[in-house]
DNA sequence: TGTACATCAGTGAACGCGCGTTCACTGATGTAC
DNA sequence: TGTACATCAGTGAACGCGCGTTCACTGATGTAC
């Protein structure tokens, strides 16, 4: 039966969250809708009434999966000196809490890999996410502007690629990978 | 009708070069048994006189997709000096060439995402693939074995990252990220 | 403020499709004599 | 070396299943008077 506006605009929110804590879980194929659905409390019928697709779902949820990641990144970066936002969020990225729930965990090390076969839109929700996350990681980091962002594209590639490693890797090796990434370079 | 014992050693050989061609290009889900019989000359009906099930097929291409990188690499560190070698993959690495080309592409840069969620099989299959991976990097490393160990993981890690980040941006975004990590730490 | 009615969020069955896997069958290959 | 027969690689139809999407329906909500 119908709902309230402000009940439907929290169905709305408790789809877009579930879709996206189980996107990064499970990967863009094993989500599906019926899952999202039941994780929201809610049938897989009555879908259509909050998007026209399953795609337009997925490229809701990589946006709040980043707005997740970026938001308390932004404010670590405004609120401390930038040497030590820099090693809070480095030694964060590599960390059993970071890496251990895919989840909440920043979408790039979950995700990136099925965006290269990805539809449009969701590619263009990702790429606007690695834009601001590069931009935030950039703050960190001091220098002329360009340096900074050089430097900031080093640092969060090397981070990307330590977490996607460790989580395809047995547990000495990814201990081995992550121990070498942690110090600044 | 049945082949003789060589021919039957042939489409075997095709099976798993197509599979680990069309892995890496379409990732896990999306690369279906039919489409590699295809993509080997033979129909999909055929396939279990070759492999139980899917899984160890994508296993064994996991196995090729690796073998197929890790032997130019080990021929061109033993070929030249350290660090031109290390010059050599590295620039490879970001290059267009490798990430233009996913089927023939680093299974790490490709399909270490999927990894994370695969079966027990394939990661013990990706997990050796990757060691193997890091040991080739360390050859091209000069210090002591502990040193040489752990510059080529944080080498590897920020190549895999850029190459995630690569094929999961815009073009532009893309090569800022591959020009910042291509000059060596 | 109260009433009558249109709207539409959510339900649950149904659809078409692609997938991994199974199976009866075919006929060339391999082998035993 | 030649023959008779068992084997089995490959074929194509069929299976059961899960998925994204559609649809008729329900009844509370929102709105026009």
């Amino acid at each position: 039966m119908r709902v309230s506006r402000a009940a439907m605009e929290q169905s709305h929110e408790r789809i877009v969250e579930g879709a996206s804590r189980l996107l990064r879980e499970r990967g863009f194929e094993k989500t599906s809708v019926a899952d999202v659905m039941e994780a929201a409390g809610l049938t897989h019928g009555g879908f259509y009434r909050h998007f026209e697709t399953k795609d337009a779902l997925l490229a809701a949820a990589i946006r709040a999966a980043f707005t997740q990641v970026t938001g308390p990144m932004q404010r670590n970066v405004q609120e401390r000196a930038p040497l030590e936002a820099r090693v809070a969020y480095h030694n964060y990225y590599l960390s059993d809490e970071h890496l251990g729930f895919a989840g909440a965990a920043c979408p790039v090390a979950t995700l990136a890999g099925d965006m290269a076969r990805a539809g449009p839109e969701l590619k263009s929700s990702f790429g606007n996410g690695i834009k601001q996350m590069l931009e935030t990681v950039a703050l960190a980091h001091a220098g002329k502007n360009e340096e900074r962002h050089t430097a900031a594209a080093r640092e969060f590639a090397m981070l990307v690629g330590a977490a996607v490693i460790a989580r395809a890797s047995d547990p000495e090796t990814a201990k081995r990978v992550l121990d070498a990434c942690r110090p600044l370079a």
